[in-house]
Order: C-alpha cells, then sequence, then structure tokens
DNA sequence: CGTCACGTTTACCTTGACGTCAACCTTGCT
DNA sequence: AGCAAGGTTGACGTCAAGGTAAACGTGACG
C-alpha cells in the first residue's frame, strides 16, 4: 500500500507520468493537455504518453500562480516563451515582466476599488430596502 | 438643430424609440432587442417597431445597476418578474430580494478579499524582481 | 484470450452577453 | 417610381478555459 502521506515530493530529475503530475497540483489531465496545446507545458513523448519534467513542473507552478493574479493563459504564454527564446536578455526581460506586473497590478487595484465602491452601494440599497421592509411590517401591525 | 444640451431628460409618459433609449442608456440597439428576448424588457410592439415606456426605462436602470453588482441577466429576470407577478406580496418578495443581495454581497466581500491577497502576493512577487534585477545590475556593472 | 485500468486523439459542448451579418420591411423624400 | 435611412428578424460567431463523449491503443494480469 503507497504510503498514506502526501505525495513525497519529486526529485529534480524525476519524470511525472499524467496522474501523479494531476495529483500534485490538484488540476485535471484535460488541463494539462489544453496547456500543452497551448504551449504552456512541453513534456517529453515517449510514443503517446506525456512524461513532465521538472521544467514543466517550475512552469506549471507559475502558470497556476500567474493564473491566480488574473493573467490569462495567453498572457502567460506570451512570457514563458520571452525566457525560452532567448535565455541571454535576463535584464529586459525581468523588466518588462515587471512592467506588465506592475500593470495588471494597477488593474487590479483599479478592479478592488470598483469593487469597493459596487459592495458600498448595495449595502445602501440593502439598508434602503430593510428600511422599506421595516415600514411595511409596522404599516401591517 | 437638436439642442447641444445632453438628451433632455424625457417625460415620464414620454415612448422613446430604440435610438433614443440607446444614447440614454448608453447601449446597443442589439442589447436592448437582447433583453427584451430575456424578458427583461417588454416595449410596446406597433407593427414590428419598439417603443420604451417609463417603465422599461425604469427597468432597464434597475437591470444596469444590478449588472454592476455582477447579478447575472437570469438573475435580475427573476427578480423583475417576482414583482410582475404578484404586485401583492411586498414582504416576502422584498425579503426575498434582500436574502439575494445579501448572498451577492458576501461573495462580493470574499471576491475583495482574494483580490486583495492576489495583490500582496504579485506586490511580493515584484518585489523580488526588483531584487533579481538590481542584482542584476551590479553584478553586469 | 478476455478484460481491467489507464492512456490517447478528435471533436463537439458549455456559459454569458452580446457582435455580426444577411435579408427583408417600412417610411419619407424626391 | 426610386431609393436611402433606419428598423426588423434569424442565425451564426465570439471569447476563455476547459468539460464531455466517442473511439481507439496498450500493457499487465489471470
Amino acid at each position: 500500500m503507497p504510503c498514506a502521506f502526501d505525495t513525497p515530493p519529486p526529485a529534480k530529475d524525476d519524470l511525472l507520468g499524467i496522474r501523479q503530475m494531476c495529483s500534485q497540483f490538484d488540476v485535471t489531465p484535460r488541463t494539462l493537455r489544453f496547456y500543452e496545446a497551448k504551449e504552456l507545458l512541453a513534456p517529453i513523448r515517449r510514443g503517446t504518453a506525456r512524461f513532465f519534467t521538472y521544467r514543466d513542473r517550475a512552469r506549471l507552478k507559475l502558470v497556476l500562480r500567474s493564473k491566480r493574479f488574473g493573467f490569462s493563459l495567453e498572457d502567460i504564454r506570451q512570457l514563458l516563451d520571452m525566457y525560452d527564446r532567448d535565455p541571454g536578455q535576463q535584464d529586459a526581460q525581468l523588466s518588462r515582466t515587471y512592467a506588465l506586473a506592475a500593470g495588471r497590478l494597477a488593474q487590479m487595484e483599479r478592479q478592488r476599488d470598483e469593487l469597493d465602491e459596487a459592495i458600498a452601494e448595495l449595502k445602501d440599497a440593502m439598508a434602503w430596502g430593510a428600511t422599506a421592509l421595516s415600514d411595511l411590517r409596522n404599516a401591517a401591525a
């Protein structure tokens, strides 16, 4: 019986099958295949089977993180590609990524402000509704 | 020449053509037809032409507002319908609306918290990136 | 040989809120 | 009569991020 512990951390040069990958990152096979089609991952293909390298794992980690920041898969692909194409221009790349992140951050903050505003407005409307409701009930009494 | 002021406020019993409606609310004709199909609006149909009543305007105002709160058109339709079907049960209806709003508010607040968290995380990552960048530049010098 | 248990590919489906397009009426003006 | 402007319907397209289904492959086990 496989040890009941959480999946043991895979070594740097392990190759993971799709199932292991899925449980490591809590995604479905469909997602991994989809990401491969979108060129976010490039697992080794032995025959038709997939084996995910350390690099794939690092990339997937980045993808999932970036998704939480609200980047689209296409955005993420472009960033990842940038680092792949010419692993030389690190300074330029890092600044570009930084700039992108800054833009996204601004967007997120704008979004949060709008959300705050909407929340305040909704609270207002609800207060109004609560008043109307108690009026109704008083009138009924 | 039509007066250069902003479209003058239409009187309560005016009927607006689709164009006027569009400019009043800054939506496209497609949107109005779509909302009609979704039973959010019910303009008078003279022949095939549409004429939007005061009631339609009030409903549209509500629709657009609710959309900003993140309600789906279907949610909105149900609320609107509730008030149309039996204009008697005001207490029950108002409480139901209130409950829905409360649920939505909780959702929005959760969403804001997640957003805040993501923002903090992104800021963290950016700080890290900034460090790496300045390290790079020092090493290059 | 049968048949699990996984794996794969291809291809279509989903959801929301419209956009886009074609083809057809009306009206009003000339 | 002609014709353009503006209206209408209906049908299909769009976007993201996968879900779902069908049909097939492959290896191990008994």
